[in-house]
DNA sequence: GCTATGTTTCAGAATATTCTGAACATTTCT
DNA sequence: AGAAATGTTCAGAATATTCTGAAACATAGC
């Protein structure tokens, strides 16, 4: 891969970190990792990217734990190198589950019970509140189910990029 | 609504505002009108989120621009009232929508940049890339959709919430 | 015009997040 | 054992984000 083309993919990545809540230098070492052949070792690491060997370390500790890399050895050589995994699924599923059971269950229990409270003849609160619950009962829905197993979510994604997945109209 | 439902309603939805990415603050004040009959006043709600004036103000701006709320002007009263907008999907759209193109799309282009510059017989690097443009291809896919219209996207809902969307196995 | 009331703006404070780099730990080599 | 190479940790630096509050601004009523 040529040397631009590979760059840009790093920084895009890094910045689409954000999008499901990993930082930048992690996504950025794991794009790096993705689109090298050869493992890496840390030092090649930091100078690629320009970041510090306590923060390469880290971020590369904590994407082992993600299971999105896997640390390598070679014949003769003392250091420690990384790869990507094959399977890219993997760290979406996990933080995924994560920030769902995090961020987005307690909202909707909390949504739920302040509908059960609300007092009878309040229908435009009901309205609205019923119209979120709708919504996030939905998006749960499709999490349970992307979440529930590995095949399960293949088969939605396959499913999903089809031309026509749902009724129109 | 009972207060205590309301508050707890109010805090899950400010959590829940990282997931989609707008803040803690604008999140909340956007909670407290939609779980609240009467219009509010600017002074209300900073009384009721604990927060400041200008902080306050931002935030109502932010949320009249998303579309998500709508300032009133109540007989008798000189102040600004504002209350949530009974459609709220307006907001998770255009949210979405930016996100997309901001983050989401770049990222897909320099991947795919990077697959076309791959060197011939690096399989490894094309195998680990082509699994990932393949997840990010069905998520466009999705979001095209569900940013195309309003209807298209309250079927697509309808659709997701059903017992069951999609092939099993 | 002047005052009362209400809103907006924005510089800088507070907070949260991310990163660095030096100290320390560990392993291997001599 | 000592030295060199490599890896990890973590206190605090750097940065980014969010919030405050006071001043500027707007408008209505007298």
């Amino acid at each position: 891969m040529q040397d631009k083309a590979r760059r840009d993919f790093v920084e895009s990545w890094g910045s689409m970190g954000a999008l499901w809540g990993i930082n930048r230098s992690m996504a950025r070492i794991h794009a790096l990792l993705l689109a090298t052949r050869e493992p890496l070792g840390l030092e090649e690491i930091t100078e690629q990217l320009g970041i510090s060997r306590g923060n390469a370390s880290v971020c590369l500790k904590e994407l082992r734990h993600w299971g999105v890399i896997r640390r390598v050895h070679l014949m003769g050589e003392r250091r420690d190198f990384y790869i990507a995994e094959e399977d890219v699924w993997s760290m979406l599923f996990r933080i995924a589950a994560e920030r769902k059971k995090r961020e987005f269950d307690p909202a909707l229990s909390a949504l739920r019970e302040a509908m059960s409270s609300t007092e009878e003849g309040d229908d435009l609160v009901q309205e609205r509140l019923g119209e979120l619950e709708e919504i996030l009962r939905a998006v749960e829905r499709l999490l349970q189910r992307f979440l529930a197993s590995e095949e399960a979510s293949r088969a939605m994604l396959k499913f999903m990029s089809a031309k026509v997945p749902y009724p129109q109209k």
